[in-house]
Order: structure tokens, then C-alpha cells, then sequence
DNA sequence: CGGCCGTACTG
DNA sequence: CAGTAC
DNA sequence: GCCG
């Protein structure tokens, strides 16, 4: 950890006894807002001084509600005709910003107009009357089965431009620079699929798109106190078999991290995608008090404490960790001494500690060297290239993953044996976790290895070899980042088709969530050509780091 | 309410 | 098959 | 957890 200063979390509620709503009798309305969210407003506008009614009355002096609700909604709700002037009609995030400033804030900023809306623009829906790619037909679904479909180029490119629309908080963002999720919110995509411009063969490239290329200087980590602790109740839940919880926190910090802008109020935590009332909640908090009570709880409970203890061991998840719990172990030497141990977790306790190490991108490299240099001796002309976070350009790294090819597309075969094999010889490779070497066609090995040299530390070595036609979306799978796979994926399978690790396939059928039909492989060179074929417009692996 | 990537090993 | 991991 |  950098020994950062940290805030101190201690001086926020100081004991003084605030007033500065003195004066302020509000009638809010509910509508949109949720009941924490309710309850925070009541309970705080109360303890400022201020207070409130659940109906209009002749003492009201703001009304108090959602901006994005219309008036004729709350004029009907409340039964009259007109709101009186006198009475300040007003947006929540006032309230917001009055219990962050602890203090009595001007309204003008946050006034809602009471003139009846006109008519307003209305950019969305009104779909597909555009004229759009044949790659974007197949993004429509709604073609038949199999039957005719079966155009589309082999470097299929689609050209597209990203627009933003009526949100204020995707210009802001465009504003800044920074590269914004092609598609982690969903809604990017739906623009794409939306707005395709197809007499523009080279016009799209850099540009257009907000998200080309940009992201590699700038920086982030603007929300990491939030982020830390969101990140660490991650980490709690993952070990308590709570993994979809786990999943919703992680979404959430991944937009938090690139959000361009310090979050600093409920409303702008909870406008972000993955970010829901409960989230929101836990964010607020955190900027309010520096803290988080629900991480409090967990870090002193003792079975979640060791529960995380025991899901760092190599080979062991939730389950297993909370049987050996319910056994009785407790700590790492309980588990070597009286725990039944797979082979993998035998490895992983061994190591404990070393596997939790991350490595300099420096180490990475050499052990890349290490692989390549032994693959070579086996055939000249094979490919050897780290993936993963090392690819990514990342300061440090967890695991070195290589992926091992030939341009020949046939001589990678059956070479594993051998290669692990030498790489024992050596004394590289240590210990092996995962390496079914019984089978012909083994795909991949997970294993310990161990540079020469003093004070080395075991480090953990993937090795895939893949048929050379696989090689793009090999590439693009162990280069990851695990988010940016998910979201790929997730937008290929929106367009009918399905990209793993080998392949990306096109006219997939699904029932439900159910593939019925795997479909046919779509040629993809190379990592480009992937990406251009899903609509999105290349991004080199430093930028996919998300 | 159900889905939340798609795949490869282990035991 | 469930569990674990990538 | 969030989303549709």
C-alpha cells in the first residue's frame, strides 16, 4: 500500500448542533425517490433545523423533488392547478448539496421552472429508421433462423459514429477527454447500433469516437477512496459464496474508476450505471464520514476474516473454505495439519504467501524471456507472447500468462509434453496446478515457477497453446482485462454472435439463455479484425484495461 | 423475477 | 456433477 | 449488488 494521507475520518459529524434549515418547511415529493433515500432527506432535514410535511400546507416554503419528473405529475399528485409563487420549487440535489455544505445554499442553481413543458425534442425513440450496415442487420435479431443470411465480409468493418445525446453527464465527459466505456453501460451501444453513417468508409477511425485512444495519461483514481473500500467489500462477499453481490460492486467501482469526476453527492453516484440506491447509500456514506460501517462489521467478524483467509489459498473458493471453517480450522497451519487438501491447494498453501505477491512488469518480462527461449529450442519459428496484465502495460502483475503459436498452424501441436518438460529440466517450473498432460490436446497449463537467483519468490505461469487461427481471439482473451472480455462478449452475443477463446462466431441462435445453435466461425486475422467485426473500433491493450 | 462470459481442468 | 480458475 |  502507498503510505498515503488519508482523510481523517474521525471530524466529520462534529457533536455541534447545526440550524441552518431553520425556516425550511418542505413538502417533497416521492416520486422517484427511494425510501433510503427518503428516510436520509427526512431524518437530516430534520436534524439541520428544518422540517417537513407529507402534504402541501399553507407553511410550506420548497417543494422538494426529482428534476426529471414533470410538473403536471406533481401538480396532479398534489390536486391543484397551480404551484403558488412563493413557494421554491426546487430540485433534490439542493437538499443534497445543503447537507454537504452544512449550510443554507442559494437556490438558484437548482430551481425547476414551473412553465408547463413544451413540447420537448425527443431524440430517442425512434428506432431504426435509418439506413444501416448489413453487420448492423445482424445485430437486429430479428432475422430468421438460418436460412438465407449468410453474407457479410470477411473483415466485416462497420462504421459508426458515436454520438452523444440530451445527457449532460456523457458531455461532460466527452468534454474531458477521457475515453468513456464503449458499451459497459449499455447504452453506448444501443447509440452505435443507432447512428451509422454507411457512406463513410474512412472517416470513422480516431476522432469520432470519445473512446479511441486516449486513456493511457490521465488518471484516475479521482474516486479511490471510495473505491477502496467498495473493493474490499468485494473481497468479503466473494469469500462468503455471495458472488453475484460481489459482481454488482465490482461493476459499480469500474465505472467509479473512470469516472472523470469526483463523486461528492448521492444523486451523482446513484445516475451512474451499476450504481443503485442501495450503492449509492454505501458511497454516500463513505463520502460523508470517510467510512463504511457494513466493512467495519465484516473486518471484525471473525468467520469472514477467515474465510478471506482461506480463499487466497490457490485452488480453494468459497465452498471449501467455509466447509474447512465448519470443521473447525482456523488458521493457515490448521489447514496444513488436520485439512484434506487437493493437490492444487497443497501448492497453494505452500506458497501462500508468494502467489499473493504481485511482481514487477520487469519480473513478468523475464519470465516471458524464460518461455520463449525454451519454446524455441522445441521450434524456431513458434510464437511465445505474454498476455495479460504485462500485455496491458501494467506496473505489476499477479500471474504471467503465455500464449504459444505457430504460423504454420500445425506445428504447435502436441508440443506441450515437451515444452514443460524442459521448463523442469531447468528448474523453472516448480509445481504444476493444472495440466492434463494425459490428453493430446491439452490447451492449457497452470503452474509455479521460479526465476534463478536469490530471493525469488514462486510466481504463477499460464501456458496456452492454441492453433494459429485461433491466435486473434486467443489474444484477445488472455489479454483481457477479465471486464473488457465480459463486455465483448456481452456485445456479441446482443448481435447474434458469441466470441470465446477460440473463436467468434456469427448466427448463433439462443433459446432463452440456452444456445441451440453454436454457429458458424467468423474468420478474425487478428485482434482488429475482432473487434471492428463486434462494431468497435480497435483499442491497443493498454486501453482495454477497464 | 432471473441473468449477470464462455470455457477448461479436477476429483 | 460441483467447484475453481482463467 | 444492478439491470430489464
Amino acid at each position: 500500500m502507498d503510505n498515503k494521507k488519508r482523510k481523517l475520518p474521525e471530524h466529520f459529524e462534529t457533536e455541534v448542533n447545526y440550524s441552518f434549515l431553520n425556516g425550511v418547511n418542505a413538502y417533497i415529493l416521492k416520486t422517484g425517490i427511494e425510501n433510503a433515500r427518503m428516510k436520509i432527506f427526512k431524518t437530516k432535514l430534520t436534524k439541520y433545523g428544518g422540517s417537513f410535511s407529507d402534504e402541501l400546507t399553507k407553511d410550506t416554503t420548497h417543494i422538494i423533488m426529482e428534476a426529471n419528473i414533470e410538473i403536471t405529475r406533481l401538480l396532479s399528485i398534489l390536486h391543484v392547478k397551480t404551484i403558488p409563487d412563493h413557494i421554491n420549487l426546487i430540485n433534490t440535489n439542493w437538499l443534497s448539496r445543503c447537507f454537504r455544505e452544512k449550510s443554507l445554499v442559494n437556490t438558484d442553481n437548482f430551481i425547476i421552472k414551473r412553465n408547463l413543458p413544451h413540447s420537448k425534442p425527443d431524440v430517442q425513440h425512434d428506432s431504426k429508421t435509418f439506413e444501416i450496415n448489413p453487420e448492423d442487420a445482424v445485430c437486429e435479431n430479428k432475422k430468421p433462423p438460418v436460412s438465407g443470411t449468410l453474407k457479410m465480409s470477411p473483415v466485416c468493418r462497420s462504421s459508426r459514429i458515436h454520438i452523444h445525446e440530451s445527457k449532460q453527464r456523457k458531455i461532460e465527459e466527452s468534454e474531458s477527454g477521457k475515453s468513456s466505456e464503449y458499451e459497459t453501460s449499455d447504452e453506448d451501444v444501443k447509440l452505435n447500433a443507432k447512428v451509422s453513417v454507411p457512406s463513410t468508409e474512412g472517416m470513422l477511425k480516431k476522432g469520432n469516437w470519445v473512446c479511441a485512444q486516449s486513456s493511457l495519461n490521465p488518471i484516475p483514481n479521482i474516486n479511490s477512496h471510495i473505491t477502496e473500500k467498495l473493493e474490499e467489500m468485494v473481497k468479503k462477499y466473494e469469500s462468503t459464496s455471495d458472488k453475484w453481490r460481489a459482481f454488482g460492486y465490482q461493476k459499480a467501482i469500474q465505472v467509479l474508476k473512470k469516472h472523470p469526476k469526483q463523486v461528492t453527492t448521492w444523486e451523482e453516484a446513484k445516475a451512474l450505471p451499476a450504481i443503485g440506491a442501495k450503492l449509492a447509500d454505501k458511497i454516500w456514506e463513505i463520502i460523508e464520514s470517510g467510512g463504511l460501517r457494513k466493512l467495519d462489521e465484516f473486518k471484525s467478524n471473525e468467520e469472514i476474516k477467515t474465510l478471506e483467509l482461506f480463499t487466497n489459498v490457490w485452488g480453494a473458493g468459497a465452498v471449501t473454505s467455509r466447509q474447512w471453517y465448519q470443521q473447525g480450522f482456523r488458521t493457515l497451519e490448521d489447514l496444513k495439519t488436520k485439512a484434506k487438501l487437493t493437490h492444487q491447494q497443497e501448492v497453494g498453501l505452500k506458497y501462500y504467501d508468494d502467489l499473493l505477491d504481485r511482481m514487477s512488469r520487469e519480473e513478468a518480462g523475464e519470465i516471458e524471456e524464460t518461455v520463449r527461449k525454451t519454446v524455441e529450442t522445441i521450434h524456431p519459428e513458434l510464437i511465445a507472447q505474454a498476455c495479460g496484465s504485462y500485455r496491458r502495460g501494467k506496473p505489476t502483475c499477479g500471474d504471467v500468462d503465455v500464449l504459444v503459436t505457430h504460423p504454420d498452424g500445425k506445428s504447435h501441436k502436441g508440443i506441450f509434453y515437451n515444452l514443460i518438460l524442459k521448463l523442469k529440466e531447468q528448474g523453472f517450473i516448480t509445481d504444476d496446478l493444472v495440466s492434463s498432460e494425459s490428453d493430446g490436446n491439452q490447451q492449457k497449463y497452470l503452474g509455479v515457477c521460479q526465476l534463478p537467483g536469490k530471493n525469488r519468490l514462486h510466481r504463477r505461469l499460464d501456458i496456452i497453446i492454441v492453433p494459429y487461427d485461433e491466435y486473434a481471439c486467443a489474444l484477445v482473451y488472455f489479454t483481457g482485462s477479465a471486464h473488457f472480455n465480459r463486455s465483448l462478449r456481452h456485445l456479441a452475443k446482443k448481435c447474434g454472435m458469441s466470441l470465446s477463446n477460440h473463436a467468434l462466431r456469427k448466427d448463433v441462435i439462443r433459446k432463452g439463455t440456452q444456445k441451440i445453435y453454436e454457429g458458424t466461425v467468423v474468420p478474425t486475422p487478428t485482434e482488429e479484425s475482432v473487434m471492428t467485426c463486434l462494431g468497435v473500433p480497435y483499442r491497443p491493450p493498454d486501453e482495454r484495461d477497464h
